[in-house]
DNA sequence: TATACAGTTGAACAAACATTCAATTGTAAG
DNA sequence: CTTACAATTGAATGTTTGTTCAACTGTATA
């Protein structure tokens, strides 16, 4: 295994490591599709959003009051919840009623949030 | 329930929602936490790279070349990674030796991607 | 039809971020 | 001590992104 044409700036060093590793990486579509998943994920302001909605559903208003954020702040998030299939709506009325569109993902947020207490706690003990 | 005094622009409509989703909403200090871990992972380089030490630990040349990038870009991302408690490291000769520091992370992406392609496959049957 | 309000949308702006580049540190070998 | 190379670091750069602002759409009601 020797140097690659591309913008790699050295040499392999351990062979069988690297071979390991390319054998077993998934394809660059489903990485792609991973760190967006976690991109959706990664501000505070969705994770709160979440949060409330594994509760109720609620409308826009009821969001941006508990959240104290504009209704367009959380309408733009909401919007791209929506695009990435984490929430889903309906109208009734004047108002539009979001809710959790992916049960994977609340399930998953709080096995997360158990981790990172966990480890805060290990952090916390030396 | 009426408006309040900061950034929010409007009444809540169902307070009985909202009275829920504030009572369960995690505090935060964890939500930042929880939505930082995720920022940790919403990166295709740095997804690719917990994938390949996965398998087996390398050194920056390693990983550089199997991503064919840098060592520079490659170790900045390590060194986030490292701060966040993903990967640990240690030196061997010239060569630094980095590996997962975090097995939850792992088994967390593995969950991921099989939630991530079972979606993909529902999208695609319609 | 006019008013009020829930919600959306696009442009603008500032902050966060990933990679590049150049300089530097640390270790092994001649 | 000098050379070579693995790796790190900080500044610079271009891109992405969250929120704001203002204008707009859709629905209910007077």
């Amino acid at each position: 295994m020797s140097k690659n044409q591309y913008t790699c700036d050295c040499r392999a060093i351990n062979d069988i490591a690297v071979e390991k590793g390319k054998n077993s990486m998934p394809n660059i579509s489903d990485i792609d599709s991973l760190s967006g998943f976690y991109k959706m994920l990664s501000d505070s302001t969705r994770c709160k959003i979440i949060c409330a909605l594994k509760e109720s559903e609620m409308c826009v208003c009821d969001i941006a009051y508990l959240l104290n954020m504009t209704k367009s702040a959380v309408s733009h998030q909401l919007s791209k919840m929506r695009e990435s299939g984490v929430v889903k709506c309906r109208r009734e009325g004047k108002e539009i009623y979001y809710s959790l569109d992916d049960a994977h993902v609340s399930v998953m947020l709080e096995l997360s949030l158990t981790h990172i207490r966990h480890k805060a706690k290990e952090i916390g003990n030396g």
